[in-house]
DNA sequence: TGTCTGACCTGTC
DNA sequence: GGACAGGCCAGAC
């Protein structure tokens, strides 16, 4: 399939008169595919320093040309068809681990690149809050700026953005509807119900009392504390004056942390 | 440059 | 405990 727009520059550079420059090409283009995910067909663009943006098929409407012209309304490229995937990148639309995975991101903003890279860390099978992203970014009071910048994320899944959720327990918005994100993180295997059920009681962090530590709930580490030594706090404050000290894993609290 | 817009947070009632 | 308003910040226009 060829995108609109490409012909022309495709005959254009046949027009040359002598052959295009190694890696041309390359520079000109941006290569996409189609490729299974999570969250059904997903269109992929990519350049030679990583993955780009990603959309599912569904978002819109299974129409390669209304994907390349998103594409190219935000990085102003053309796009055309690739021979294969880049290293990694077929697992990870499957949630599962890949190292080899590269993103190129080097288009955006500071504070968008930063927003991204503390939202990759987290942990599959685990959630954190909004204000959490925005601390690990640097801007601890950027809380609503996060929410505006992962609305935009250019390459969700591999960004996993659907692991970020509202300091109150709910899950909040989702840049295809939250019940997409609630799909994705029943997937990985997070007791939604169990957190909601904690957050009712006004329970936002737990703590055991045999290793004085406290986490969030859906941290590795708070799942093998067993219900008798289990205790939970509404602020990570109220855990810390009652003697407990943040996970280094899940890190609940900056100044806690940083202590 | 100023104004507006949010996938939010928190204090107050 | 639920609703609401005000605050906050970065990006878009």
């Amino acid at each position: 399939m060829m995108i609109d727009g490409v012909e022309p520059i495709v005959a254009a550079l046949g027009g040359l008169a002598a052959p295009a420059p190694a890696g041309l090409t390359g520079k000109v283009f941006t290569g996409w595919l189609a490729a299974p995910s999570r969250l059904g067909e997903v269109f992929v663009a990519f350049t030679g320093d990583g993955v780009q943006f990603v959309r599912p098929a569904e978002s819109v409407h299974g129409d390669a040309d209304a994907f390349a012209e998103a594409y190219r309304d935000r990085f102003g490229r053309p796009l055309r068809p690739a021979d294969r995937a880049p290293a990694g990148l077929l697992p990870a639309l499957r949630g599962r681990p890949a190292p080899s995975l590269r993103l190129d991101l080097r288009r955006l903003p500071d504070f968008e690149r930063d927003v991204l890279g503390a939202t990759r860390r987290i942990p599959a099978g685990q959630t954190r809050p909004y204000g959490w992203i925005a601390r690990e970014a640097g801007r601890p009071r950027a809380v609503r700026a996060v929410g505006s910048v992962l609305a935009r994320n250019p390459v969700p899944l591999l960004v996993p953005c659907h692991r970020v959720v509202r300091a109150d327990g709910r899950l909040g918005d989702y840049m295809f509807g939250p019940a997409h994100k609630e799909e994705l993180l029943r997937a990985e295997n997070v007791d939604l119900d169990q957190v909601a059920a904690f957050a009712q009681q006004g329970v936002h962090y737990l703590g055991s009392d045999t290793t004085g530590v406290v986490c969030f709930p859906t941290c590795h580490n708070a799942r093998r504390i067993s219900p008798a030594h289990r205790h939970g706090f509404r602020t990570i404050g109220i855990a810390v004056a009652a003697g407990y000290r943040p996970c280094r894993h899940c890190r609940p609290g900056v100044e806690a942390a940083s202590a």
